[in-house]
DNA sequence: AGCACGCCGACT
DNA sequence: GTCGGCGTGCTC
């Protein structure tokens, strides 16, 4: 029997599609494009065989070859194969993840040069004449000095592009490609490390070559960084490749601009501002070994290292690194995987390590490196309670974190108000007869935005309008209840008009950079109030920051979700840090209703390593993750019924197994949203091998259910959410 | 997921 | 008499 090539195909069906071979030889991870359906689909090949189960007359050939050598070598196709059966994704829907959208498409691969731009002779001869003004002038000025790269020209001269545009036109400038210019080395000299810093370097660099996963702990200020910069070091001294993995909100310019210039290497970037054809030359450029470090969010795991030395995942209880829909992997865990094909350590840094990296290193899997402090730094802050019951509040403020306020910005120091909710207040209330503005999609309270005079819900994105009187009764007062970054705004403005108030949530920080921006204003060290959300809770040092006020936390105290406790400690622990970074002695203020929950008395009065513990004997005594492991199916329709009819038979399509919990049907924690009514049904079981037994079995089973039609439902193999 | 095929309402 | 609604089925 001749060979046949099974190909992953970028659709979400369960299986890989045989064709006959063309032209070339076509490898494991070659791209071929063939003929699918009415259309045409680029694949990659997954396996040459010599069987298959399709009848031959209908096994259509390969239109061409698109890769001779293979575009995914044999170690991301291995992977690859790995996370597409733990996660129970579709192997189409995997090798589309993995590969930028540029290398999906049957086009030849991009040129691997940077974008340079350098004038032409008559753009010398317009700069002479002097005829140009504004940015046209200040662009051939630049370029008059010497040829550069794109990304030098986004930060000598911001909005250059549409310039550029138009002397190009003109051919008074012009583009080409030149391969990637090594920086010159060592702008800034790497500080002396504390003897913790190389003790954990030491241990890390000893492992080099071998698989060894690391924890390493060490708090806000204690100097993870260094300890990252010195480990990449090491392993470009080397020759081998670094792969260092941020949490979403964390790729700031800031960190590459230190990276850089620390290193003396270019730093291969991949994140999701990036443009599509700039991803897949930095994609390539890892590929071919000429990119040695290469940082970027979750989906950077699936970056080639062929000459791997070391992957770090920063802040590694973060969950973005979990992809919330398609195929649902996880980067931290995926980044193990492949450390341990590599044959490379894997080091995991986090001041507030997740309960699952803390659990294996309590059972030996990970060797854990402590950082306590950095030599000379000051104390860390110790939190201090505001009881907010029996207290004259102002707009949610207490007078006590009013008091500090007052007391921080007269010493010229700086403050940071932070509170989880954005708009102006979280529900609209009417004081005549109780009704409150909701979602007529969702069924939760609108949200106020006071400014853009609208209700949004924070759900789904609906908007309405505000209303002016009760559209129940027509009579009684509309009340804002409770507050948002918004309401915060305006009083802490009210209450210090000749401080700036900067405001930072989603809202603020919806232009690319705007969060750059304003963190910049803040750089001048000037007294200032800084409110916002979660996206204040890391990455950015501000010296000059000394208070931290948390409004409250108090929502996070009875949630349903099993994991509340771990993030919420998490998130106090992270914005508590924002004043550990300071010059003078930080100090932190968290107002809450429930000053003796003890949840928070525990983390105030033991800190996260011991709340961690706590929690997780917890956990262990209750056989929840990570000393039990879940799989939830979620559906969802457009009518109840339907959600209901599927969710019991795919729970009667489960195998008869002793060791398998089930929970549900259940409603979904939110069981309507934007219109479409949710449900869910939970496994649970002992071992992850009784759980993957019968997994893709089932999900097979639930593919042909005929009550499937009417629903859109997914597996997701260890929820981080049951949302 | 896309896309074709296939049977029933409001339009020229 | 048609254009087009989205239910159903298939993709090597």
């Amino acid at each position: 029997m001749s060979t046949v090539l099974r190909v992953a195909l970028p659709v979400p069906l369960p299986n890989l599609f045989d064709y006959l071979p063309a032209a070339g030889r076509a490898a494991v991870g070659s791209r071929v494009l063939v003929p699918f359906g009415a259309g045409k689909q680029v694949g990659v090949v997954v396996e040459v065989a010599t069987d298959t189960t399709i009848d031959t007359h209908r096994l259509k050939p390969v239109i061409r070859l698109l890769d001779e050598a293979p575009l995914l070598d044999a170690e991301l196709m291995q992977t690859l194969a790995w996370a597409t059966e733990y996660w129970l994704g579709a192997p189409g829907e995997v090798y589309a993840t993995a590969l930028p959208l540029a290398l999906r498409e049957a086009r030849p691969l991009p040129p691997l040069g940077e974008e340079h731009w350098s004038l032409t002779d008559a753009g010398r001869s317009a700069l002479d004449t002097g005829n140009r003004r504004g940015g046209s002038k200040a662009l051939l000025a630049l370029l008059a000095q010497a040829a550069m790269s794109a990304a030098e020209l986004t930060e000598r001269m911001p909005g250059w592009r549409p310039v550029a545009r138009r002397l190009a036109g003109a051919a008074l400038i012009e583009r080409s490609e030149r391969a990637p210019r090594h920086r010159p080395p060592l702008a800034s000299k790497a500080p002396q490390l504390s003897e913790e810093q190389q003790q954990a370097v030491g241990a890390v660099t000893a492992s080099l070559g071998r698989y060894q996963p690391f924890l390493l702990d060490g708090v806000t200020g204690s100097g993870k960084t260094e300890v990252y910069l010195a480990l990449i070091e090491q392993t470009l001294a080397c020759g081998k490749q670094a792969l260092l993995l941020v949490p979403e909100i964390g790729l700031a310019p800031q960190t590459v601009r230190r990276l850089c210039e620390r290193l003396g290497v270019s730093v291969e970037v991949l994140h999701s501002n990036l443009s599509e054809r700039d991803r897949a030359r930095a994609w390539l450029r890892a590929r071919d070994g000429s990119a040695k470090v290469i940082l970027g969010t979750r989906s950077a795991v699936f970056t080639p290292l062929p000459q791997a030395g070391i992957v770090i995942v920063d802040e590694e209880h973060d969950s973005s690194y979990k992809q919330q829909e398609g195929f649902r992997y996880h980067a931290r865990d995926l980044a193990l995987v492949r450390a341990r094909a590599l044959g490379i350590p894997v080091v995991l840094g986090s001041g507030t390590p997740s309960l699952e990296s803390l659990a294996n290193a309590e059972a030996g899997r990970y060797r854990t490196l402590h950082l306590r402090a950095r030599p000379g730094a000051l104390n860390p802050p110790q939190i201090q309670i505001i009881d907010m019951r029996a207290q004259r509040l102002d707009h949610g403020l207490s007078p006590a974190l009013l008091g500090a306020l007052g007391d921080t910005l007269a010493r010229g120091e700086q403050a940071l108000v932070f509170r989880n909710r954005r708009g102006y207040a979280p529900v609209l209330l009417c004081h005549g007869c109780g009704w409150h503005a909701e979602c007529p999609r969702c069924e939760r309270p609108l949200t106020l935005h006071a400014g853009r005079r609208q209700l949004i819900c924070h759900h789904c994105d609906h908007k309405q309008r505000l209303p002016t009187t009760c559209p129940s009764c027509a009579a009684g007062d509309l009340k804002p209840q409770g507050y948002g970054t918004e309401r915060l705004e305006e009083a802490l403005i009210a209450q210090f008009p000749d401080v700036p108030v900067l405001r930072v949530d989603r809202e603020t920080t919806r232009r690319r950079d705007a969060l750059e921006q304003l963190l910049d204003r803040l750089r001048d060290d000037q007294p200032t109030i800084l409110v916002g959300t979660q996206m204040l809770a890391k990455g950015h040092d501000l010296p000059n920051l000394t208070l931290v006020a948390i409004v409250s936390v108090d929502e996070g105290l009875h949630s349903i979700d099993f994991r509340a406790g771990e993030r919420m400690a998490q998130l106090v622990v992270q914005v508590a840090g924002r004043a550990g970074r300071a010059r003078r002695p930080g100090r932190v203020l968290l107002q809450t209703h429930q000053p003796e929950h003890p949840l928070l008395r525990g983390l105030l009065a033991r800190g996260y390593a011991a709340t961690a513990r706590e929690l997780l004997a917890e956990r262990r005594q209750i056989q929840l993750p990570p000393y039990s492991y879940q799989v939830l199916l979620r559906v969802d329709a457009a009518q109840r019924p339907s959600v209901e009819a599927f969710l019991a038979a795919a729970k009667a399509a489960l195998p008869e197994q002793a060791s398998l919990q089930v929970a549900g049907p259940m409603p979904a924690p939110m069981p309507l949203r934007a219109g479409r009514h949710r449900g869910q049904l939970l496994l649970e079981a002992g071992s992850r091998q009784q759980l993957h037994g019968m997994l893709r079995r089932w999900q097979l089973a639930l593919r042909a259910l005929p009550q499937a039609r009417r629903v859109r439902w997914s597996l997701d193999v260890d929820p981080v959410d049951l949302y």
